[in-house]
DNA sequence: CATGAATGAGAGTTCATTCAT
DNA sequence: AATGAATGAACTCTCATTCAT
């Protein structure tokens, strides 16, 4: 029962976070949201701010696993498992924008230092994975001689400009505010689609 | 001197914004900051979130007529039009990082819809602009059939994924802290051509 | 306790507002001599205007009950509804002069509207009853055809005129500013018994 | 044009002071409705409590000359003199009710001492000429031996009971917000007769 | 274990006033 | 003589947090 609490804290939190930004959001508000008392936040998580600290810590799995397998699967092209690793990495991110941006909201944001740090370490290992296929895909030369730091940022980056926000991405896609992107399939495909597709011709020998 | 004072204080604004986030700045530390009067922020913009609009405004023009003038030019093939507006844009985002920090911090909040509203009329024109000359070329049958909105999703976030912390590019890049990317120009030629690489790859035919 | 603690809050209040009126009241000099803590008063009342508007709820009562009781009485005549009017009215406004202060101080500011309208609805109530009174009155012909509505502000000005300045009192009774006209007897029955006298001779036929 | 600019101040000082109350009345709003520079108030007057000063002693002539002449003339009654006293106060108060409620108003804020005792001044002059008036019809056994000072509280005391709100005289009177009580000549005459009645009834031997 | 009451600090804003010109 | 710019103090109100129960 604690444990559903603190879990249901922190989901509320990510929506509150995501939406209005966390200074934005009031301890009073998030504990109105989630219908528990004005104390429970700090009574489980100590402060307001390990509260942030530790939703990035219980989400911080993020692909971890997935990426693993992919980078140790022998069976693979490194063209497939980039192709994958798109796949996976949208799948991800459409799954829960909510809390991409509340990560990207804290890494514009310099102060809150160890939050900062906490949140690098997931994206360096994500990165460091997605490094060696390239690296590897260059060197048995089926990739051209890329630059493979830009290429992630390509690839992340382009999620992240659709993703981060919802207007921006209607204005993008002409659409209306009543659009949600990222429920529907069809924009899903449509971002897979295109991001192969960069990748490929700019990474693919011929 | 006055409009210095107003200009300064609102280029202490955007260092701040862009450190702490608009929510985190308080006016005291913006007034402390720019050693000013903390009544001078009201006296002159009316109020904290006016201040942001003044600064959004002031800003607005940002590469308004270059892309107009690139647009309008009859002797430049489509794809010398598409890489000047990289050069251009790269340019333009590294020679002030934080105003594009605190305007994408800003889109990532929904609250604050004037605001929210007014950073988008200002991407609207420039993804407008962008999305012409891609049309024209795929027209023109010297670009792929491509997903335009997509493409300026690949390019406006290739840029920002780097540009949007200094530790995340510094992460990508694997320099130490010390290593400034803004300001260093090989990493501007670096981004120039990868951008190019990666839109060249995908864009133009054969 | 609690319930002591938003009494005690209101209590003070009526006595700074008569004091120093209610803009020139702060919130801050109401909890340093209610000696409570600065946000109790937003925490209790949501705000320093609604603290008000709780203050006029909490005393509206005010004659409500007692002139009911009177004008329902069928064993008095009217002008012994009158006197007993006179009378009650006389009691409550000399156990409360502070409070009468105040409600007068906000009727003589147009703004904040809903204040005076709930200040005024008050009035209403008790001015539909003793007006009842006077037209049966003169509808028994025991009164003169008389103007109801000046009657009324008769009584209540000539009680208002004596309450509303301490010092406007001892004025008008040649006292000094030690003499507290809210306290002693003598005046008190010297009001009624002019209020009476008054009152009779415009009021009773022959 | 300086002493008319002077006078043009404190006469919408008078207004505003008489909607908002001295507190709620920004030197700001004045200067603004005034249509003069923010800095003129202090300029002229030194201050925002000594510009309340300046209007009273600007406006204390009052009723003076005429009180004054009434109770020297030697040919009229002293009931005829009551008369005349009640038909010019009623005038008086009618002709600039705004001025008026300010007086009022700080009568009712003990604060601000020096402006209580400059206004005090002014009614302790014209209370005394009254006294005289009754006592001396008291004396030539044409008045009832009344109280002389609560009588004067009853005038008074009407007459500000209707005066002091617009909203509350509408209620007494049962019109609507459109009805302005203080430049409708029947109001007026229905007043004076009133007032004439109660005083007559009660005063007035036989 | 959980809470409603209570708190001090600090938020944005407005104020009357002053000062250089 | 007159003003627009500028100021420091004080305003109401909200905040994250604590504490007695």
């Amino acid at each position: 029962m604690t444990v559903d609490k603190k879990e249901h804290i922190m989901n509320v939190a990510i929506e509150l976070f995501a939406e209005k930004g966390f200074e934005g959001t009031s301890v009073r508000d998030l504990a109105a949201r989630a219908d528990v008392n004005v104390a429970m936040v700090n009574y489980y998580f100590g402060s307001k701010d390990r509260l942030f600290e530790a939703i990035v810590e219980y989400k911080a799995s993020f692909m971890r696993g997935k990426l693993d397998e992919i980078e140790a699967d022998t069976k693979m092209s490194e063209i497939q498992k980039i192709d994958l690793i798109i796949e996976n990495y949208v799948a991800k991110i459409l799954s829960n924008p909510s809390f991409h941006r509340v990560l990207h909201q804290e890494l514009l944001v310099s102060e809150r230092e160890s939050m900062h740090t906490n949140i690098l370490k997931i994206f360096m290992r994500n990165i460091k994975t997605l490094r060696n296929i390239i690296e590897m895909g260059v060197k048995k030369k089926v990739f051209k001689k890329v630059d493979p730091e830009l290429t992630m940022a390509t690839l992340i980056g382009t999620i992240n400009q659709t993703m981060l926000s919802k207007a921006m991405c209607n204005v993008l896609m002409e659409k209306d505010g009543s659009f949600d992107p990222y429920t529907d399939p069809h924009f899903r495909q449509r971002l897979i689609k295109h991001l192969k597709q960069v990748i490929h011709a700019y990474l693919v020998k011929e």
